[in-house]
DNA sequence: GCAAGGTC
């Protein structure tokens, strides 16, 4: 007789043959995955552990497409089962060929049934054995040899149950997620998948709530009475008893009243003292909670350090429920241990002189113990074993967990003083550690004291300072990464194990993001959320997964059918579905229009500012019409403005436009322009803006001459844009100098030419007698062009410009237009 | 390409 049975995972396995076997174990490779086989009570024993679910379902390949699928239709297509890990589906079916008899022996918990019925299925195809179940609450000798010694039937219900809840999840996800996707990608261009799920929306929802609150807070002043006393021992001080007073008046007919006071009295003072407890065992949601809290480390890095620590020995398994030991928890042992490790060596000492009784909660999952170490490691030996730089941080919270959690209760002593002045009552209170207890080896937790002057009742006490002060109400805090977890928590939003990767969906998708401790809620994730809220309240509350939860429950309690209930849930989903569709426009027009902006503002190219207007984003749009500034609120908002037809732009973020223009534009080489009010040049407040370098007055209009570069050439050109243009030294370093010409009034230049030529200060207005000395020298080669130019007429002489013809005509077409 | 649940 062969008996082969399946546990949810390759640990579990080995750890159930140890026991059965009684470590005469033979650890084989079956399709290349690890078994063990033993005898027990005179059979032959084969164990395998899976690795969690090793089916999905996925929606048969025609529904694929999103583009030619209406999501609502997968509301209404079964889905299909497949085999995900088809390695493990081969070893499963190997073994099953060679057994008299399967046991499914995976976690003793709704998902664990169903996974032990995914090996069931692929054992069917190819055997008729019976199947028996054995349900162990931890993986101790004692409830294994119990579970195997009582085995049971497979609990088809609690399967079909699991089964359910992966149904709905799949249709709701997709159905939804492209619904939304796609409505929004109507009206803004993105690649982005706006996802929605049952866990994951929910978890937004939760950072949206808050933040909604914070939105709207408005901060309200009030007025604070405080003193300042001062007694024999030092000074300290009370605050009034009427607290935060929001009424002006109030505070300060009160603040009169005591004006002048030198004195109070020591009414009544109150000693108590109270005990803080240790913490309780860390389950994983406690253990995340305290990683992100204490250590600033996200959940999901904080798992998964968790994971190495327990795959390398040093930890117990990541994943539990529980928060209370086990009546036979070998305390001893392990904080034996702890006293050889130096780090805490002191803590392990102390526990060890007194019977060991943990604080424990009240929360058992039947599953894994608390996590707690294994064995005591230096700092150094973790960070050696384990190649991320958290791991040793994260050991050391687990181990100081573990030991405070043993340690007796911290006492501290907290005084209240009730003060008179003039009659009014302020109170005062200090507080004192006096016995730190568990705080002793948890640094983590605040423990400062808050001191108070030795004062007696009935004592007379001065008065050093009386203050009336104004302050304002404070919005409501940011979530804070553990927060959410409880939250996740408290409203049954997944699991020990998946809680986290929730969370990282809502990052991956832009819906949030978290610095440091704190989540933040984005742009998209608002929008998005408020929508909803809008449209299917019940989606962005845990409501949601409350509902699927009661359906399936009825599903594993017996009290419903499967397809019964899947009807419900579909019918639910359908509900939901239509209502989204029925409010798609308003849904997904604020999703684009933040879409858009945020695009917008990425762009850092051609991005201008916010709209004035309506508060999208102003930027530059490019068309196949032409160009122009406009606003992403379009068609809702038509706020724009004109550009150059021609010339690369540039937006200068250093140029701010003073005439209330939106931005200062570099249009190519040329000339600068202000969104909104039209080109700088023509702007009376050009030289605050972005002042030329003029040269000296336009010999043609009352304009001002100023040195233009353009791709490879340089000249004069007229800030008026009449027309006139003058040319410059082609090569060598031109600096324009303060000092002027005495012949014409215009600025002169200096010329340091390539190889040893010497600088030279020269006019180079060749309406001037100065500037006709230069031009006429020798090597500047430009006897002949002063005779053609004087030849033309001004309004043509830009097409003496020394440019390609091109550029000449592109450059005249802008200069006349900008006229 | 979509979810959530296991586990490595």
């Amino acid at each position: 007789m062969t008996v082969v049975a399946f546990a949810e995972k390759n640990k579990a396995a080995a750890q159930i043959a140890s026991i059965l076997g009684d470590g005469e174990v033979e650890k084989i490779a079956v399709e290349g995955l690890p078994a063990y086989e033993f005898k027990w009570k005179g059979e032959e024993w084969l164990v395998m552990g899976l690795s969690g679910h090793i089916m999905n379902y996925d929606f048969p390949e025609q529904y694929n497409k999103w583009s030619e699928v209406n999501p609502g239709v997968l509301l209404g297509v079964d889905p299909e089962k497949f085999v995900t890990r088809a390695d493990y589906a081969a070893a499963v079916k190997n073994l099953a060929k060679r057994a008299d008899k399967i046991i499914l022996a995976c976690d003793y918990d709704r998902e664990g049934e169903n996974i032990g019925f995914e090996a069931k299925t692929l054992a069917e195809e190819v055997t008729n054995v019976p199947f028996e179940r054995a349900r162990f609450s931890a993986l101790s000798p004692k409830e294994v040899k119990k579970a195997f010694e009582n085995l049971m039937d497979p609990d088809y219900n609690m399967a079909m149950a699991a089964e359910a809840r992966q149904i709905l999840d799949l249709k709701m996800g997709a159905a939804f997620t492209r619904f939304v996707t796609l409505s929004v990608r109507e009206k803004a261009r993105t690649k982005d998948i706006l996802s929605i799920g049952p866990c994951q929306t929910p978890t937004c929802g939760f950072v949206y709530e808050r933040e909604k609150v914070i939105r709207a807070f408005q901060a309200k002043d009030f007025w604070k009475i405080t003193a300042i006393f001062s007694a024999k021992g030092g000074e300290f001080e009370g605050t009034h008893r009427a607290g935060n007073i929001h009424d002006k008046e109030k505070a300060a007919e009160i603040f009169k009243k005591l004006k002048g006071a030198k004195e109070g009295l020591v009414a009544k003072k109150t000693v108590k003292e109270t005990k803080t407890s240790p913490p309780n065992p860390l389950n994983t949601t406690e253990f995340l909670k305290r990683a992100s809290k204490f250590l600033g480390i996200s959940p999901e890095l904080a798992l998964e350090v968790a994971e190495q620590l327990y795959l390398a020995g040093f930890t117990s398994y990541p994943r539990t429920e529980t928060n209370k030991y086990a009546d036979d928890f070998d305390f001893k042992s392990f904080v034996l241990d702890f006293a050889r490790q130096k780090e805490y060596k002191p803590f392990a000492e102390s526990i060890l002189i007194a019977p060991i009784v943990p604080k424990n909660g009240d929360k058992d999952g039947h599953d894994h113990p608390p996590i707690h170490p294994i064995r005591a490691a230096s700092r150094g030996e973790v960070s050696s074993a384990i190649n991320i730089p958290q791991a040793p941080e994260v050991y050391d919270l687990i181990a100081r967990h573990f030991l405070a959690n043993l340690m007796p209760a911290a006492i501290f002593e907290k005084t209240h003083l009730h003060l008179l002045v003039k009659e009014d009552p302020f109170d005062s209170s200090g507080t004192v550690l006096k016995d730190s207890g568990w705080l002793e080896a948890y640094p983590f937790e605040n423990k400062k004291d808050k001191l108070l002057p030795f004062v007696e009742e009935g004592e007379e006490v001065g008065i050093k300072k009386l203050s009336n002060t104004k302050s304002k109400t404070s919005p409501p805090k940011k979530l804070t990464e553990a927060e959410l977890l409880t939250l996740m928590d408290k409203n049954g939003i997944g699991t020990k194990a998946t809680a986290p990767s929730h969370i990282e969906t809502n990052k991956k998708r832009g819906y949030f993001e978290t610095k440091g401790k704190t989540v933040s809620m984005l742009d998209t994730g608002f929008t998005l959320m408020e929508g909803l809220s809008l449209t299917v309240p019940i989606l962005v509350r845990p409501d949601i997964r409350a509902k699927i939860e009661t359906l399936i429950q009825e599903v594993e309690d017996g009290k419903k059918e499967f397809e019964a209930a899947l009807d419900e849930g579909i019918a639910l989903l359908r509900e939901m579905y239509s209502q989204l569709e029925a409010n798609k426009k308003e849904l997904t027009s604020s999703i684009a229009g933040t879409i858009k902006d945020e695009a917008a503002l990425e762009d850092k190219k051609n991005y201008i500012e916010t709209c004035k207007a309506c508060g999208h984003v102003l930027r530059i749009v490019q068309t196949d019409s032409g160009r122009f500034v406009g606003c992403t609120g379009y068609p809702d908002c038509r706020n724009s403005y004109p550009l150059p037809k021609t010339g690369a732009l540039t937006v200068l973020r250093s140029k701010e436009c003073k005439k209330e223009g939106a931005a200062v534009l570099k249009v190519g080489n040329k000339y600068n322009w202000a969104v909104g009010i039209g080109p700088c040049f023509k702007c009376d407040l050009e030289k605050e803006c972005y002042p030329p370098e003029t040269v000296g007055p336009c010999p043609e209009c009352d304009g001002s001459m100023f040195l233009i570069t353009f791709k490879d050439t340089r000249f004069l050109g007229c800030t008026k844009r009449c027309g006139y243009t003058h040319s410059v030294p082609k090569a060598g370093k031109l600096t324009l100098l303060d000092k002027t010409c005495e012949g014409c009034g215009w600025r002169m230049f200096r010329l340091k030419e390539e190889g040893e030529s010497p600088e030279e200060d020269f006019c180079v207005n060749r309406r001037c007698k100065e500037g006709r000395k230069y031009w006429k020298k020798p090597g500047t080669g430009n006897e002949a062009r002063i005779r053609k130019t004087a030849s033309l007429s001004p309004a043509a002489s830009s097409a003496a410009i020394p440019v390609t013809g091109r550029t000449s005509k592109v450059l005249a077409a802008d200069l006349k237009k900008n006229k």
